[in-house]
DNA sequence: AGGAGTTCTCGGCCGC
DNA sequence: TGCGGCCGAGAACTCC
């Protein structure tokens, strides 16, 4: 669930929820979500009597403002917040409760139990891990082309595993970033200092189309179960590319198929993203003038499935 | 059984 | 040879 969309919208569900709330205390069910302080027990005692103020986000972290403290948490794959009265059972997978001054709780449910929570001093938190060497906001004023172009720098990386990077850039996971390069008609396996200045505009364009559209969507539930109050939202049913394998491109028609690149699976369209050959570049050179002794014994095999 | 939306760490390789 | 940077693989855990 949780790309910059998924959590652009908990962060407006929970500004919502429990702006303005005053923690009586708070329960740590499984310490290794907390990373920071190194003793849980701390955890719950610094914020024991504090008000939540604020939530915002950075990346896909949140950055939930309380007066003095702020508490940076991170979903990874399946962290969840949730609302409920304290008379509700406890769900099953529930790790940090946070137990309010007027009978509800704030609940943080995890089942894979990958997600993290770091408490800092007000201020402290952006110049420290894990929010001190992230890229830039997609979403900001500040992402111009340029500043694109920037942060790719020239690395010979895929530019999917590049685009994936949130030290280059924040809040692209595996489904948008598959859904940018398909509606910027790049394949994923191209080396970023390969891409022209056509797909670099195009790909700009489509990283902020695509998470615009995707947060005014609510965000996409993909194999997750709706729960109550964090409803997640609609846009997994306008996805074109991810988890559409064997399904017709809806540009072309012809029949998205799914590979592996960088680790991660990934979901192509065969017409509308080819991929270049580093010679196919436009240029004559094909052997003559070997100009680059830059590559190195890359591609093995283009081959997919 | 083999993944699954994420990120961190580590080892190997390349180039200076 | 040594070191830094970069890249890719694997690991963290549970469920289906």
């Amino acid at each position: 669930m949780p790309e910059l969309p998924e959590v652009e919208t908990v962060c407006r569900t929970l500004n919502e929820l429990i702006a303005g709330k005053e923690i009586d205390r708070v329960s740590v069910k499984l310490p290794r979500i907390i990373q920071r302080p190194a003793d849980p027990d701390l955890f719950e005692v610094q914020l024991a009597g504090r008000t939540f103020r604020s939530v915002e986000r950075r990346g896909k972290f949140l950055r939930l403002l309380l007066d003095g403290l702020v508490l940076v948490s991170h979903l990874r794959m399946e962290g969840r917040y949730g609302l409920y009265k304290q008379e509700e059972p406890l769900e099953p997978h529930t790790h940090v409760i946070f137990h309010f001054t007027d009978g509800t709780e704030l609940r943080y449910k995890d089942v894979r139990q990958f997600g993290t929570m770091h408490l800092f001093r007000a201020g402290d938190e952006l110049a420290s891990a894990p929010l001190n060497k992230l890229g830039i906001e997609p979403l900001d004023e500040a992402f111009t082309l340029e500043a694109f172009k920037r942060a790719l720098g020239k690395r010979s990386t895929k530019i999917k595993p590049l685009l994936l990077n949130q030290e280059v850039i924040v809040g692209l996971g595996n489904i948008y970033v598959d859904e940018a390069l398909h509606e910027a008609g790049v394949h994923p396996e191209t080396e970023a200092n390969l891409l022209k200045p056509a797909e670099l505009e195009r790909l700009h364009a489509a990283i902020v189309r695509t998470l615009s559209a995707a947060v005014e969507a609510g965000g996409s539930s993909i194999k997750s179960y709706v729960n109550g109050q964090g409803e997640m939202g609609m846009f997994q049913h306008r996805l074109r590319a991810y988890g559409r394998t064997g399904e017709p491109c809806d540009q072309c028609g012809s029949l998205i198929e799914k590979s592996v690149v960088g680790g991660r699976g990934t979901h192509v369209c065969p017409t509308c993203q080819k991929l270049r050959g580093k010679s196919s570049t436009g240029n004559k050179s094909s052997d003559a003038s070997g100009t680059n002794a830059v590559k190195r014994r890359l591609d093995g095999k283009t081959g997919k499935r």
